[in-house]
DNA sequence: CGTTGCCTTGAAATTTCTCAATGTGAGTGG
DNA sequence: CCACTCACATTGAGAAATTTCAAGGCAACG
């Protein structure tokens, strides 16, 4: 079945039931990556020729509803192995498991019986509406850790952006480490602290700024994420001028609340304004730092990561 | 000193350093509520005949940046005194403070050496960037607590929406309570996690919702708290029909990260779909439900709640 | 060398914001 | 008791930002 011009391809096989979101319109049904759920020609019947995405239908979780309600315990941890992570020794001897991008390691309405530790590659964190509509939550890095939710279910999805390689454990495993462990609870708690510091940045983000200091914070969050993931400590290194961009447009727009042409139009203007250059549409060159964080309101993420002791 | 016909009143005193945000426009001073920090006339030479309101200056913190860093630990707990709420009892001798509408209790940058839970009232806890953009980044109602962080100062302000009345705990003796008290930690722990589910749907709501849907998700968030401080168990309880918002507008605003205007707005249209009528400013009666809830998008918000169990 | 899977760009439509003016209900002083 | 002021709230009109719809562009791949 060949796709018609104009068409967007669709994005990778997931199993069971979708809705096809043509920007508004929505059609359900059951199909995988080559097998559409209904014919090409309905769906331009339905009223437009441009069909995005197929999504997995937001399955309304029991007892709750939909969307807005708990959504997911997910966490960042401080990046660098700090001296207080010290639940981690559960994935000492996990098995790892090999991810291609786009595919799935947690499902939101799952029962949450794993929790994940991130050894290489990155993720992304969704939660995605009956209607079709998605929330990137986060993007997972090395020594991300996810999985554990306040019920017992994920109300959050976890698919593979790029090759990923993930340490997996029981979550029964890690709720005895913390029970048995006082301290290692205590860490827990604190790097929540953080989890949800860095939640209620993002929450100003997308209240309060426009779109292109949206993708200037963001991408000084890039850049962040990877001078902890290669260990670089010193900041004005020039390894750091080059700012690797692994996920789509459609993933950034998604978690800026933006739409992808939006992302592509403010990608433009930050480099029409020379802040930076876009040498392919996943490598970004910063030519004026000072600017991209001033443009951002933002001067770096380095900073206290480091819990208060206790 | 007479306010000119066009120009809105200021927000209540604040001590310290100011910036009047004059959209877009900005100048900085010191002073009270009666007495600018600069003539109206100056005022109006800058640009705008539209003074909107005086805001203290948010303050970039030390080592780290304005706002986009780590914000600030707060937390709803779960409403209903549940089973898990152990920690509660360092409250129960602490001395109260009684607030004004406006009051502040809690200032960003200040450093983090208590903690509070509500008695009664209704409080906002917000960020400020450094050109005055703010964020309401929660609501708190009686029996939530705020006031810890990670870091050794607060990155949020905490203000007095209503009169308040709010219990005050040294943030030392909490943290020894939990350090000697595994189940109180656990039980704080679980507490986080609910949280972060809370802020995670602000995330989506704000990412993904339009202006009238976050507005009729607010309208459902107050209902749900209306039910929670009064203990009324009956979801379909006529009393419930009547939502009683405490907040001003330009707070709701600042919450959905929309313009006052904005707001107001919505308000009219989901009245003209006649999802609801509106009494007076403060209070909103709701015609229908069922259609509010689908504009929404959110069934209700008395979803899992409990915790799994340890 | 055409297909595939994104990315970019343009133009028009829509939503939200900005600016300005007016409305309202609760106090307040004459 | 009656203006008046004050502190918001509402509304309208035009501007700006963002989205929608449509059409190409490009690099990788078989």
């Amino acid at each position: 079945m060949a796709r018609p011009r104009g068409f967007e391809p669709l994005t990778p096989a997931f199993g069971g039931q979708y809705s096809i979101q043509l920007s508004y319109g929505r059609v359900e049904g059951r199909g995988s990556y080559r097998r559409l759920p209904c014919s090409v020609n309905q769906l331009i019947h339905l009223g437009r020729r441009h069909a995005c995405r197929v999504l997995p239908a937001g399955n309304p979780l029991p007892g709750s509803l939909p969307v807005c309600l708990p959504a997911a315990m997910l966490f960042h941890m401080a990046g660098l192995a700090l001296p207080q992570d010290l639940f981690l020794d559960i994935f000492k001897d996990a098995p790892v498991r090999e991810l291609e991008p786009g595919e799935v390691i947690v499902s939101a309405g799952e029962p949450a019986t794993q929790v994940f530790n991130i050894l290489s590659g990155v993720l992304r964190v969704t939660r995605t509406g009956t209607d079709g509509r998605r929330q990137v939550l986060a993007f997972l890095f090395r020594d991300n850790f996810v999985g554990l939710t306040a019920t017992d279910r994920y109300y959050f999805s976890v698919e593979a952006v790029t090759a990923a390689r993930v340490a997996c454990c029981p979550r029964r495993q890690l709720d005895e480490r913390l029970a048995g462990d006082p301290v290692a609870q205590r860490a827990f708690l604190n790097m929540m602290f953080r989890v949800v510091e860095d939640i209620l940045d993002v929450v100003y983000s997308l209240g309060q700024r426009t779109a292109i200091e949206r993708l200037a914070v963001f991408l000084l969050y890039l850049r962040h994420w990877r001078r902890l993931t290669d260990n670089v400590a010193d900041d004005s290194l020039p390894i750091l001028q080059e700012i690797h961009v692994p996920m789509s447009r459609e993933d950034i727009a998604d978690f800026l609340g933006l739409k992808k042409e939006t992302v592509s139009r403010s990608f433009r203007e930050i480099e029409e304004r020379a802040l930076i250059r876009r040498l392919d549409s996943h490598r970004i060159s910063v030519t004026n730092l000072t600017a991209l964080r001033e443009l951002a309101g933002v001067w770096d993420f380095a900073s206290p990561r480091r819990v208060a002791p206790l």
